[in-house]
DNA sequence: ACCGCCTATCGTATATCGACGATTTACAGT
DNA sequence: ACTGTAAATCGTCGATATACGATAGGCGGT
């Protein structure tokens, strides 16, 4: 039931202008709005542009929530394809996929 | 109790980075998401924008929904600010509010 | 003044989110 | 193999989103 789902988004990637105000790409256009569209994302976004990549752990000391609730928010993210997490050693590393931040700034850019 | 809420949001308005993850903003920033993070309200948007206005009914034939559920987006359009909708006559005039849109774009593009 | 059209709002039902604590799983080191 | 740490998942709860039909309000035209 989780299906993480990492499959590149092709929605708007070849640069087209989407002039249509039609159903196209809107469901994928709003997964990834919904994915920053909570204020504990973004700040983990913010955050993980910052440093780059960035454990859980570094995430939830910087956050007022719970462990729980802040792997929530990363599963959210990584379901949305904005962030991953690669396994580095003992820990997991998470990072934002430039390329699907990038379709998320075209897609906006193009509205 | 409705609002509209057509007050400017300030975040990000003066081009400054916005480097720190902090909590800054990320509220407005959130909510602006917010507005987007449905189909049908892009859908809406994108709408609004390739006919520069529009009136409620004619939305409404555009999509698979009911007339009541057309109206609540336009409220939570509205309450974002992305929206504004004018009395012209005997309909409303609904169009896109370039100035949050500009700042979203901006929001979005300097994270 | 009445009627009909357009839009907003109310009331309601269902689904999902957001948060938490508790538990389970995965891995490194002893 | 055992232990401890890190992260994910489970189960639950209240709050909110989403959708609809029904109803209320505003405005033009007859």
């Amino acid at each position: 039931m989780v299906k993480t789902k990492a499959k590149a988004v092709e929605c708007g990637s070849t640069g087209e202008k989407l002039t249509l105000p039609d159903v196209t790409c809107a469901k994928e256009f709003s997964k990834l709005a919904w994915a920053i569209a909570h204020p504990a994302r973004i700040r983990i976004v913010r955050l993980l542009l910052s440093r780059k990549a960035c454990v859980c752990g570094e995430i939830v000391e910087e956050m007022p929530l719970a462990q729980s609730t802040v792997s929530q928010h990363l599963k959210i993210l990584k379901e949305s394809g904005l962030v991953q997490g690669e396994i580095d050693g003992p820990r997991i590393c998470y990072c934002i996929n430039q390329k699907v931040l990038k379709q998320l700034k075209r897609l906006v850019a193009n509205l």
